[in-house]
DNA sequence: CAACCGTGGGC
DNA sequence: TGCCCAAGGTT
């Protein structure tokens, strides 16, 4: 089974192997040329949840400025955070900065899955990942990808997640001694481009003839997963505040921990159930309440903040005044309040 | 270990 | 339009 399957999925990767800005080709890898672990490790750290299509102009973007993992250690946290604005999960920039920090200082990348594992920011997915890809060791490398392609195979049943750890054991079962790395990127390109969620397109799979599923007729059924729970509805206050002496922003930098942690925003009340809690304004001034609101949802919760805007030259009580603000650097809940507020400023 | 943690695109 | 989804990690 797994001789067999590994060579029909690596001789259609020889052959159709996406070109990535972080991928070595199939073809040069073959020469023995070998990608670069800094590389690898950002890619994949961006890729945690997160589309190829979405990632790469940020990967170019990161690569440009910091082309190797000492540049990317001794850069300010906050040029880092504004690079990473717009991407989401804010703890992987944190993570990574913290990772690129204990990398350069221990003078590169650990060479053993067990070593990139203790990383921060880096969990059994990618250690494997980056063990494969970077140093071609025979790590069993289960994301998304692998678990949907490997459910299809075997036409495993039993919903997700409980099933995670049947099909780790099944997916090792097919994973090959020999090329690893391609192996690994050749299960992630087929799950992203024929074993896709829905509507796989199994009379091109290189692999049918080895997919039980697909003889049942149930590929697109698999893999089953428990049913989510619905979002709750939250709503909140924004504060967005200009200083007309210098044109300075009231912002204020959100705590390391939690939701948007580490990333700037605008000071508020917290986001709560049951309507916008009672709560006092940054500053004293005279408040606008804008008409509309913004509507955002998070991973576990919808929701619907209110915009107030001012100019004032007061000292504030929640943020500080800045005059460097960029609305680039803002999370994209924080962008839309900023989309809606801005306008009514030109008159300021 | 279940809950928490973003966002944009596809259907 | 609302829901599902995407190369998961941390606590």
């Amino acid at each position: 089974m797994c001789e067999s399957f590994a060579k029909d999925l690596l001789a259609w990767y020889d052959a159709h192997a996406r070109v990535l800005p972080w991928r070595i080709s199939p073809a040069d890898r073959a020469k023995g040329v070998m990608p670069d672990p800094y590389r690898i490790w950002l890619s994949e750290v961006m890729l945690q949840q997160t589309t190829v299509a979405a990632v790469k102009d940020y990967f170019n973007r990161f690569t440009t400025r910091w082309p190797d993992v000492a540049a990317l250690a001794a850069a300010a946290d906050a040029d880092v955070m504004a690079e990473w604005a717009g991407l989401g999960y804010y703890a992987r920039a944190r993570n990574l900065l913290a990772c690129a920090r204990a990398v350069a200082s221990a003078g590169g990348f650990p060479k053993t899955e067990a070593g990139l594992l203790a990383l921060p920011g880096v969990g059994p997915y990618t250690a494997a990942a980056i063990a494969a890809i970077a140093f071609d060791l025979p790590a069993v490398v289960v994301d998304g990808n692998v678990e949907r392609v490997t459910s299809r195979i075997f036409a495993m049943n039993d919903p997700l997640p409980a099933a995670r750890p049947k099909l780790r054991d099944l997916a090792a079962e097919l994973s090959p001694r020999e090329r690893p790395g391609d192996y690994a990127q050749a299960m992630m390109d087929l799950g992203a481009t024929i074993c896709t969620p829905r509507n796989p397109a199994c009379t091109i799979c290189p692999v049918f003839s080895h997919c039980a599923a697909r003889r049942l007729g149930i590929a697109a059924e698999l893999p089953r997963k428990a049913p989510k729970a619905a979002k709750p509805e939250r709503a909140g206050v924004v504060y967005i505040a200009r200083r007309p002496s210098d044109g300075a922003w009231l912002i204020e930098t959100r705590p390391e921990k939690g939701l948007l942690g580490g990333m700037p925003g605008f000071p508020g009340s917290d986001w709560v159930a049951g309507g916008a809690p009672a709560h006092e304004p940054p500053l004293t001034a005279d408040w606008l309440t804008l008409n509309g609101e913004v509507r955002h949802t998070f991973t576990h919760f919808h929701l619907s903040l209110q915009v107030r805007i001012a100019r004032s030259d007061a000292a504030p009580r929640q943020g500080e005044w800045r005059a460097d603000f960029s609305p680039s650097a803002l999370p994209t809940v924080m962008r839309k309040a900023w989309d809606l507020a801005a306008p009514q400023f030109h008159e300021f």
